[in-house]
DNA sequence: TATTAGCACTCTAATTAAATGAGTGCTAAC
DNA sequence: GTTAGCACTCATTTAATTAGAGTGCTAATA
């Protein structure tokens, strides 16, 4: 069944009501707004039928009414009204931070922290089968080997190999050639058996320091498909008594300290699902069980052509719904504009 | 005036047992105490003395005594016994990660902080005025550079630079030859205009792309210097009532959470000063307000010659001073071992 | 038929009052 | 010097009371 013009209206009433001062509202205080004249009875009477439709609930039997999550579900879907917003123009800031895009991630979490007085994650993009575009190997020291691996999309590693015998310039320059004949263009997944084998032939004498460098490569190279995550403001929940009290608050400052369970909000099985875009989860609608009594707003961003990270927001139910998707669409776009500059 | 061998007993007795319940201790507990077969009575007499001397305090006149700031000096400066504690094993997982120093550090603050129960913080140690080892720049695309920079102690740096104007090998490797004829074994102090502008000469048409590249290296450079702050197991605050009251946990998590007011306690400043090896702070003693209700231990751990970081533990006042004592100290001796090791 | 006024009822939160009990200080006896 | 004993204090707990916000229902009204 459809709700009627009205009920819609003190839906609405109610939830915006409940998101200004957290305290249930009961049917006076909505008599009393303004463009519909109406008796605090007939509110009760109407309140009465939308709890029955469970868009709203009493916490006890003489308390004013709340948005169930199904009501705050029904507002987000179809209330919310576009809000142009004069937000802090983050572009300038961010484009500083550019190109160390850790760095970079975690400014935007803070960013976002601060403009929204919730607390926002922000998952590094999985860089899964990028290819190596070429490895260079340097003697830093007489047993020191440095290796610069750089991948596709300008992922640039480097690690610092020790060995057990001198090394001369001759021989890294050597090792140097035969990493990058074989290895340019590959990933991964492609840097298999043979393909060492062969390497080894050439290496001939120097085979297991090749063998040891490879090692290095390798560990340094799966780092990068690491899916990390950048927090922020966790302590900004303590501002909401609803999600302040003692249990609630340690378990929910606790997942955000772990980060664990994070992966399941941002993380990578979210992101292969086709959920681009911004998606709000209410309640029980997360996955995590810490956040049953709050919201998560979670958005798409593309740092180059498939590859994807995701930006969440996490604060109390009544949470500043309009705020907060303006927030992260206008960040999309500035977040848009420096990639594409960038490559 | 001295304590006599008795009240040193008592006193030591109330702390050891409010170290354990974290509740004021009364007369009875202590007469109890099987070792001084004392009344009641005598223990209060006794009490009252120490509490008149400043070592113990009561809450409320009908409460127990408690350590004041004082009585735990004195427990720290002269009952602690050392005791070997047979902590994990730290040794076999940390050196897996010590060629990545951050990480390494990170791992440390994780280690403590559940080791201990309480809440670690660990900093970067200042690595000012290392000397530059050799630069090298390599062309990564058409119109990207990638500058490697390599410092003494084998702090690695790599950045990526766009320019404007297409580039090719042969430029790149002249710029590369100067950059190392002229930048090897100076630090950022030593780098004035004079060589500046020598090396300008020398790029001749490529002056300004130079001026592009030792830019960026100075900002990567500039990197190293700063003093970071890794924290661990914040939320355990949360574990002991005297500081998980709403406001002071608020506090206490927003200074662990924005990290600067630590420097205050393990950065710089702390570091120059002759504090080395392991320092207690109680109570008012911290510079930081949050913590007058908390201790902190320090402890300076040296990652090669002169180069100082710093550990610290902080917890309610009644932590448990042996073992986090022990535990750094076991601490610190395996990241000798590791870092002279390593170089 | 839709709306409203009015009233009894419910339940929480705040307030007050009383009971509990841990612990002290002091005095007088050992 | 030590201790038993008792009166006293004060935070904490428990219970009882009150106040107030808000509801549901009924009967009157437009």
């Amino acid at each position: 069944m459809d709700l009627s013009e009205r009920q819609v209206k003190i839906l609405q009433a109610i939830i915006c009501n409940y998101l200004e001062t957290g305290e249930p509202v009961g049917s006076r205080t909505i008599s009393k707004y303004s463009d519909l004249n109406l008796s605090s009875a007939t509110i009760r009477n109407e309140m009465a039928d939308l709890e029955e439709l469970g868009y709203i609930v009493q916490p006890h039997t003489s308390a004013g009414r709340i948005p169930s999550d199904k009501g705050y579900r029904f507002y987000v879907d179809g209330l919310m009204k576009e809000q142009v917003q004069e937000i802090v123009d983050m572009k300038k800031d961010l484009e500083d931070k550019s190109d160390k895009i850790e760095i970079l991630l975690q400014y935007v979490a803070k960013l976002l922290a601060t403009n929204t007085n919730y607390t926002s994650m922000v998952s590094k993009p999985h860089y899964k089968y990028k290819k190596i575009k070429f490895v260079q190997l340097t003697d830093v020291d007489v047993n020191q080997i440095l290796a610069v691996i750089v991948m596709e999309g300008n992922i640039i590693r480097n690690r610092l190999i020790m060995v057990e015998d001198l090394v001369d310039k001759e021989i890294v320059l050597k090792l140097n050639i035969i990493l990058n004949t074989f290895l340019q263009g590959l990933d991964m997944t492609e840097i298999n058996m043979q393909i060492i084998t062969k390497m080894k032939e050439q290496a001939g004498q120097y085979a297991s320091l090749l063998n040891e460098i490879l090692d290095a490569i390798a560990k340094e190279v799966s780092e990068v498909d690491n899916v990390e995550i950048y927090t922020s403001g966790a302590t900004n929940i303590l501002k909401y008594p609803e999600l302040s009290d003692r249990e609630k608050a340690t378990e929910l400052l606790y997942t955000f300290e772990e980060k664990k369970q994070l992966t399941q909000l941002i993380g990578d099985k979210f992101q292969e699902e086709e959920q681009r875009g911004i998606q709000v989860y209410i309640g029980d609608e997360t996955p995590v069980e810490s956040m049953k009594d709050c919201a998560l707003v979670t958005a798409t961003y593309e740092i180059e052509e498939g590859v994807y990270g995701k930006i969440g927001i996490v604060g109390p139910k009544r949470m500043d719904y309009e705020k907060v998707v303006s927030t992260l669409q206008n960040l999309m776009i500035q977040l848009d504009e420096i990639f594409k500059k960038k490559s």
